[in-house]
DNA sequence: TTGTTTACCTAACAGTCGTTAGTTAGGCGT
DNA sequence: ACGCCTAACTAACGACTGTTAGGTAAACAA
């Protein structure tokens, strides 16, 4: 979020980072390099400002993790979001499907630092900082729930399977390609047409009718 | 491995807990608390020594780390290939990806901490760590594709599927398991049938002929 | 018995961490 | 011109980190 706001200053003074070019700077930080090894020095240091100075804009290091927690599910949630509900009503359950899980994809390796990093150090962060972000998580769960049920219920998708489940299968197979996604290999749309391909349909050859 | 080496010592000395003893505790503090916020001072009272002890059995941390980090694809790579070599030679092929789908899972979640240490914390570690982790994990990953190309060369896959591009698909959507599963929602084994049911045949409802 | 090896211990080192207190300097409203 | 607000700065704190040097005690081989 906040690209760059070097809004409202005029620009022969000092940077001015601010408190969302901070905040960018360590989203970008933590996507690249993990929460561990990233320290307020670091993150002072890409800013071009002091360790200290951070202490203006943040309260501690947690509060500054958090926000970056935050903001990456809530741009992720608001770009798989908007992708379905920009469909027509009545769109089949096979096409919806296959847009929100571009827009996840999309949001996570093309889009924003922010849910990057949170994908990638969300397991490394203290357990206070984890449990401030879940009502957030729980809310975009909620929005896959809702909408696999839905297809569910349409008849779309196969009676047996748990949406729970499924939603995790889902989610976590497409967080992990933040591990080897290489844009050079093909585009995180490209990327997102084999997922949607698997999971509708398999990897089994079958001698159809 | 080595579960517990109290051997060649009467038991009525020290614990001592040897080098295999501080690999065991090591591997199971980095798969509960990731790589960062274990010290060798926790390592070692974990293990009932002091923390400049640790140096006789290590030379540094990065030792201790590259073991368990190879130990833990050693273990899955054993489990995957004992299990599919396990069976008949004409095993059709979806029979034999569900037994490699299963053992991957069963190292992660039921047998192994070197295993899911390994999958939690090797985005965490030192570049020079990874990297020597590298020819490792290659070997297991060459063996997944080399049985996912005789599936698919047998017809039992889909020609179109990049062999490279499914493994990583596979093995990822397997290892994020690890984030939320939870032995009381339903077992290993059956979590395993689950992940063939949907990469084999898809969610999608079809009507056969 | 003596000497060696094994497996630990103690104590300290330099470096880094998050954090705090107190200070400074430019821009703005009055 | 005055004082306030904003956004920095400097310098240091205690805690914790990986690591090292040197000592100790039990087990075993000769």
């Amino acid at each position: 979020m906040a690209q760059n706001t070097a809004s409202k200053l005029n620009e022969t003074s000092r940077s001015a980072v601010g408190r969302d070019g901070v905040l960018d700077i360590a989203a970008r930080l933590f996507r690249e390099q993990g929460y561990g090894s990233v320290s307020l020095r670091k993150i002072a240091e890409a800013a071009g400002i002091k360790a200290g100075s951070i202490y203006y804009h943040f309260g501690s290091k947690d509060e500054i993790v958090a926000a970056v927690l935050d903001a990456g599910i809530q741009v992720v949630h608001a770009s798989m979001r908007d992708a379905v509900t920009a469909l027509p009503a009545d769109t089949d359950g096979e096409t919806v499907l296959r847009a929100a899980i571009r827009a996840h994809l999309r949001a996570l390796l093309d889009v924003s630092d922010y849910t990057s990093a949170n994908v990638r150090i969300f397991g490394q962060v203290p357990q206070s900082v984890r449990d401030a972000n879940l009502p957030t998580r729980r809310a975009y769960e909620a929005e896959w729930d809702s909408l696999l049920s839905r297809l569910q219920e349409d008849g779309a998708l196969k009676q047996d399977v748990d949406i729970r489940r499924l939603r995790l299968m889902l989610i976590g197979a497409l967080n992990a390609t933040l591990d080897w996604f290489d844009p050079d290999r093909g585009s995180a749309d490209a990327l997102s047409h084999t997922y949607a391909d698997v999971f509708l349909n398999g990897i089994l050859e079958r001698k159809d009718a």
